[in-house]
RNA sequence: UCCCCAGUAGCUCAGUUGGCAGAGCAGGUGACUGUUAAUCACCGGGUCGCAUGUUCGAGUCAUGCCUGGGGAGCCA
């Protein structure tokens, strides 16, 4: 069986007899000629089966094969212009390993979006579904790259924590032996900081959890991020490595998936090659005055909504940085600005065409009276973040950081309508099956 | 938590004023030597989400519930 000849790399086997292993995609027959288009997980390519060039025996059974059957097809590899990837098999023996043991429930027309969540485990067998899956691969391999090819360490936060990290969502709880109850993390980046103040230059990724009852196109109970933080680095270093990092990470996903971008997911990528250094940059302030003037009934101090967020995010052809924000609606842990207390030396990064919030960080308060009064004012159990102190207490430095959402980023990239086809298997508040 | 929408064949949907339950696809049988979601002919396929009510009669009207989808808030 090994090793097997995969349809990405048929063109090496030109003019030689190879055999497939993979599953039966579509089926098609025009009578003495049957067309069986295999999938093997790497392409699909057209199978032609010829009456005379096999048995009768195996010219029957190759038109009445049902979807998804699983066989192995030996034949010659034959260039082709009509094929939509240069080759076809001309086959000459065809092996079934298994038949479905029942009819495959997706078919080739159009289903429903309920459904097919119903049915991912199949519907990830869809070219549509594997070009995703793979842009996700590629996503989060350049996230990687982006910060070890700068020296970064990566440590991995823990999912169970004792409390919220910021005390402002909803989480989930478990029971956790005799102490009581704990919770699903909501972000590492408190544990980022203490690592930042070990190793200089840091990053986490892994799942996070939000038990908010969002029933959004952009909302997952269970979502990946990936949260860098730097020791002696400021608002500005921290914008900066936002820019270079979300260009890093469109580019690598552009240059290597642009095909299957265009014709699969009909992404129109022109929108992303403007994605590069450097990004416009508005304070909250600003972004209020655009609202403003196009006719946003809205004062400093309201919160920038969603359709808010798609209004600035379309000034602009590529991601907008918007910093500042009023201090009162960041978490207790922002620094402010000395220059004007009133605002929070955050930065946020939206996403053009209506993708929303990819990004959220900013400078963390490095003074241990002014982190006290924050935890003081915002009602926090400041027991629970005596450890955190500490890293004021001893040795405390300015740092900044950021958390970028995986599944936003890739839905950006390919053009998706809803976050939950970027995840293999999505948790939302609804559904948590298969 | 709030607002809106939908639930009819395996799937996607139509179903008029309340009056015999329909189509396309999928499945089965057959035809076709170049099909690209192939085409053509024939065949099988129903707890109309659940419950109660109104009515001679409910897929259709009313009320409640369930499930799903979209959005708001919150956020990545």
């Amino acid at each position: 069986m090994f090793p097997p000849v995969h349809i990405a790399d048929i063109a090496q086997h030109e003019g030689k007899e190879v055999t497939l292993h993979g599953w039966l995609y579509n089926r098609r027959s025009s009578g003495k000629l049957h067309f069986l288009q295999v999938r093997d997980g790497t392409g699909i390519i057209q199978c032609v089966v010829f009456k005379g060039n096999v048995t009768p025996e195996v010219f029957h059974e190759a038109d009445h094969l049902p979807q998804e059957t699983s066989l192995s097809v030996t034949g010659l590899v034959k260039k082709d212009d009509r094929s939509p990837i240069g080759f076809e098999l001309d086959v000459r023996e065809l092996k079934i390993v298994a038949r479905p043991a029942q009819e495959y429930p997706i078919g080739h027309k159009e289903h429903g979006v309920a459904f097919l969540m119903e049915q991912r485990h199949l519907w990830l067998r869809s070219q549509r579904q594997q070009v995703i899956l793979r842009v996700r691969h590629t996503v989060e391999k350049a996230i990687r790259d982006f910060f070890d090819a700068r020296g970064f360490t990566l440590v991995d936060a823990p999912i169970f924590t004792p409390s919220a990290c910021e005390g402002t969502s909803t989480l989930f709880e478990v029971p956790y032996f005799d102490l009581g109850k704990a919770f699903l993390t909501q972000s590492g980046q408190l544990y980022m900081e203490a690592a930042a103040m070990a190793l200089g230059k840091v990053y986490c990724f892994g799942p996070t959890f939000r038990a908010e009852k969002s029933k959004t196109r952009r909302h997952l109970t269970e979502f990946w991020m990936v949260e860098p933080e730097v020791a002696y680095m400021d608002l500005d270093g921290d914008m900066q490595l936002m820019e270079e990092f979300v260009s890093h990470v469109v580019q690598t996903a552009l240059a290597k998936h642009r095909k299957e971008l265009e014709t699969v997911l009909e992404r129109d990528v022109s929108k992303l090659e403007n994605v590069k250094p450097p990004f416009p940059r508005i304070t909250y302030t600003e972004a209020v005055e655009v609202l403003q003037k196009a006719g946003h009934p809205m004062k400093w101090g309201d919160d920038i909504g969603g359709d808010e967020e798609t209004v600035v995010a379309k000034q602009f052809d590529r991601p907008v940085m918007v910093h500042r924000y009023p201090a009162e609606m960041k978490a207790f842990y922002f620094k402010k600005d000395p220059t004007d207390p009133k605002v929070a030396l955050g930065c946020d990064v939206l996403a053009p065409e209506g993708y929303g919030e990819i990004i959220g960080g900013g400078e963390r308060e490095s003074s241990l009276e002014t982190l006290e009064a924050a935890i003081a004012q915002h009602q926090l159990p400041k027991e629970a973040f005596e450890w955190y102190l500490d890293l004021r207490r001893y040795g405390t430095v300015p740092h900044a950081g950021f958390g970028m959402g995986v599944e936003r980023c890739v839905a950006w990239i390919c053009g998706l309508h809803h976050v939950r086809e970027t995840i293999p298997f999505a948790r939302m508040m609804e559904r948590i099956t298969p």
